[in-house]
Order: structure tokens, then C-alpha cells, then sequence
DNA sequence: CTAGGTGCTGGAGCATACTCCAGCTCAAGC
DNA sequence: GCTTGAGCTGGAGTATGCTCCAGCACCTAG
């Protein structure tokens, strides 16, 4: 796959595919003769699995130390685990928080439509 | 209430404590016969709830366009309750996408100890 | 009355995570 | 064969959200 395609297939920006590279979240891919990157296509799924990470909050260095142990094979078959499992504990935090602020704000909505009510009442 | 006992009770660090006023997101305190800042007590409050709009993902400009319409009084019930029902809005979709990613966790983890247990079984 | 602690201001600096640019190479269509 | 477009590299720049610092003022304890 060309890089403009892998960019279409996973909405990162050229140069963030690049730049992912660079810091080692995406192997360095061989290149066709013209030295262009030529992507695997299972480049795709460990795009979207990043991005879950990313969106679930893991910072960038994990991320990195994440995808180092992945390219070492299954001598870190247990630290990955252990990072992953790490991650899912800091998931089950901030869905906690997501949902009482969620409620939070089911009642602050309330409180301000009852606020607009008795506004409008007295105009 | 003075600056280092809101930073305590806040957990925000002195510097952020005027650096939040510097943005809008706080409130001017009035100040004693030194010229130091002397908090109101309900200044707790409100900054736990920006906590809360915080590590739920709204950003600083959102936060501080919320404070600002704070500031204006009643007039502006009707654009702060918007600000939270599309927060709120934002709020539930990232619920989803992180019980999908708790999901994912579970089971990576138990493919990873799959993994594990193989490769213990042929050492 | 002096030393130490707390607070003040304005401005510089930093970490994270990209984003953009100059100047170049290459391949393909007209 | 020449233009156009995609891609390349190395490095600079940007946005967000703090964090730190110099240099000074003030209050309190000993």
C-alpha cells in the first residue's frame, strides 16, 4: 500500500504516518524502487489498535514502549499483557468518572431548565 | 481562603491556580491589605467541576467559554445548558468507545496468556 | 529587627503531539 | 521530453496546557 492510501484506509495525516515511524509506533516499511514506502496491508489493524490506545488516553511513550516489545516477538508475550492489563484498569477509572460526570451533567441540564422556566415565567 | 490552601484542597498547583485565572476560568478573587489573593470558599466548587468537564475532554477554550457565560448571570442559562448537553453528547460517545476498548483489553490479555502458556509448554 | 516563608508580577520555558515547509527525486501521461 | 503529481528528507514551527524563574514585597516568629 502507498502511504497515500494507508492514509485514507486510517485518517491519519501523511505526515503523522511519517512521524509515527520516526518514533518507532510503525515499523519502517519496505521500500518499491523509487524508494517509496510500501506498506503491508496489516498495517491497518495495528493503525486502529493505536488508535484505540490513543483515544482511551495511553500517552505516546507507552504507546512507543508497547510497539518496541511487539517487534521483539513472543519473548514479551507477558509484558504486553502486563501493559495491557495496566491500561484496562486506567480505562475502568475513567469510565467511572465519565459516568458520574455524564449524570452530573443529566442534573446541572435540569437545574437549568427549570432555571429557563422560571426566567421566562416572570419576563 | 488563601492561594496555597485552594491549591491544597484543589490539588491544582499555585501556578496553575493563576494561570486559570489568567485564561478567564477563574475568577479575580478580591485581595487582602498585602495585595494577596483571598479566595471565596465556593471556589472549591467550581473548580472541581472544571475538573470534571477536564477529564471528561472538554478543552481549555470550551472551559473558559463556560466560565465567561458564568460570569454574565441568568442571560445566559439557555447557551451554558447547550455547552453541557453537547458535552454531555461528547461525553457518551467516548463511554462507548471505551467499553469497546475495555472489550478489546479482555481479550488481547486472554490471547496473550494463551500465548504465555504455549510457550511455557514447549520450554 | 532580621530571617524565613509566602505571595506577587511578567515573562520565559517546557512536554506532548503533531504539522508544515524547502528543496529534491522519480514516474507517467500527453 | 516535459510537466505534473506523489513522495522523500531534515528540520523548523505550532497549539495546548501548564511550569518555572527572577526579583521584589510583605508578614510573622524568635
Amino acid at each position: 500500500m502507498k502511504i497515500s492510501e494507508v492514509s485514507t484506509a486510517t485518517g491519519l495525516s501523511i505526515d503523522t504516518l511519517r512521524f509515527y515511524e520516526k518514533i518507532g509506533l510503525i515499523d519502517p516499511p519496505p521500500r518499491d524502487g523509487a524508494g517509496r514506502r510500501d506498506y503491508p496491508d496489516d498495517v491497518i489493524g495495528w493503525i486502529a489498535f493505536l488508535g484505540q490506545l490513543n483515544a482511551t488516553g495511553m500517552p505516546q511513550a507507552e504507546r512507543v514502549r508497547y510497539a518496541e516489545l511487539r517487534r521483539q516477538g513472543a519473548a514479551t508475550y507477558t509484558a504486553r499483557r502486563e501493559m495491557l492489563e495496566a491500561h484496562r484498569e486506567v480505562i475502568r477509572g475513567k469510565l467511572v468518572l465519565m459516568q458520574e460526570t455524564l449524570a452530573l451533567m443529566d442534573r446541572k441540564v435540569a437545574i437549568y431548565q427549570k432555571l429557563e422556566s422560571e426566567e421566562e415565567s416572570h419576563v
